[in-house]
DNA sequence: GGCCTAGGTAACAGCGTGTAACAGAACCCC
DNA sequence: GGGGTTCTGTTACACGCTGTTACCTAGGCC
């Protein structure tokens, strides 16, 4: 049972970074890319599974990079762009590219579809991959990624809120490692939903958010077990988190 | 890389000469064919990679050509129609057709679909690809496209109606994908029926189709497992779909 | 203790989604 | 063609989600 390899493709760090760090907390190998010819050395030294390929990639259309992989090998690709307007979307299918992704992403939506993509290449060939994570246990209690459930250590089912699992998934990535309301806001732009409140200020959302989530999953919300605070620092999550996966 | 070979099926010439001379202009090796007997010798005098086939051909339908041709030969089919009427459409679907577009059309969405079949064609000619889809299998359920039947896990039938089977079908062919509303407005527009809410404002039409489905297809329309709501993102398929064909 | 600051949280508002009800369109059967 | 039935988009309302605000408490420092 194999892990996913996937190329990351973006001239531009802090997106490249960041979409390397989100790939790799959903369990996936991410690889920066920032060129051709690094693309092609990875290519060149080992499997890759997927290719997330920027359309600008410096002065150079990532189509052309695109059409130039297919035509040599049969990965698949997925265009990702800022472009959105309808002919540069054609043009990414005219190229082959398997999934066509327009700036500013969902990064779920990314997500599903590199899960998509990867699910319809395994069909047709013999590529196995590692199901991404979808179990979590702590505390006793046990998160089902795939299912979206939370399950008390008592057996009832715990419904969350979207922001509230995706703070929650935050803190299974990072046990044990205080995180500033800052670094909480940045991750959860990424594994939550990207469209509001990406520009820096966050405000009391967080706290709120944190207020929350400890009403559903602590045993007693007014004394944190969980979902500790840090004075003038930000939140820990204070236990173990056991990472499983299916079969 | 080959370039591919389309027959442009069409027995009114002037259509004929402008579907070919754009295609030619887009690169693709496009062959005019103004009835079944020219298809036939151009089937037997070299490799044809699509066809792109009228609805209407003389005072024949192009359906029964295209069924008959699906007995005989494993070549993708695209029908393209004037006819907007329902039960042509489905008619396409259930030769067996890969895609089905409705004039007047927009040609670059034309040339998009050429291309998405090709691809199609190409990954999965490695495999067996059959085209006779008939049959669909999800989360228990069981839909025959051939006789548009709807079946539940218990062996119950269900009817869906025209649109909510168009709905079923863009999300069977798009599984685990999550869809925004533009983007299953545009594909219902396609498979379903084009000619009224194409221009841009779905309104809540799409909320209300789903809820419908919901109703007929969710063993707890309260709780959906099979068609789950993303917030403000629009919905996703969320089981795995298997497709089978008959004989 | 007095003061200041950080964090907890109730209340509120805005927004997205679910859905019942309605009306017009399409269809069907006679 | 007429009348009933089904389909389907629109509308309106309810409800849950989520960020903001305001107020309160807790902690830390003098």
């Amino acid at each position: 049972m194999t892990i996913p390899r996937l190329l990351v493709v973006d001239d531009d760090a802090e997106t490249r970074g960041m979409l390397t760090q989100f790939l790799r907390q959903n369990g996936f190998i991410a690889l920066p890319c920032d060129s051709e010819s690094t693309i092609r050395d990875q290519l060149g030294s080992g499997r890759v599974d997927l290719i997330l390929l920027d359309v600008m990639l410096g002065d150079e259309y990532g189509v052309d990079i695109c059409k130039r992989l297919r035509s040599e090998q049969d990965v698949p690709v997925i265009l990702v762009s800022a472009l959105s307007a309808d002919h540069h979307r054609m043009a990414g299918y005219e190229v082959g590219a398997d999934d066509y992704i327009a700036k500013p992403f969902n990064p779920n939506l990314l997500l599903a579809r590199v899960k998509a993509v990867l699910h319809r290449a395994k069909r047709s060939s013999s590529l196995t991959y590692r199901r991404s994570i979808s179990t979590f246990r702590f505390g006793g209690w046990w998160y089902d990624a795939k299912r979206d459930e939370v399950t008390s250590p008592q057996g009832y089912q715990v419904s969350l809120s979207r922001k509230e699992t995706a703070l929650l998934k935050v803190f299974l990535g990072n046990p044990h490692i205080p995180l500033t309301r800052e670094e909480i806001n940045t991750a959860l732009d990424v594994t939550g939903d990207g469209q509001d409140l990406g520009s820096g200020n966050p405000g009391r959302a967080i706290d709120v958010l944190v207020g929350r989530l400890r009403g559903k999953i602590e045993a007693d919300p007014k004394i944190p077990e969980l979902l500790r605070t840090q004075r003038g620092v930000g939140y820990v999550f204070a236990v173990d988190v056991v990472v499983e996966d299916d079969q």
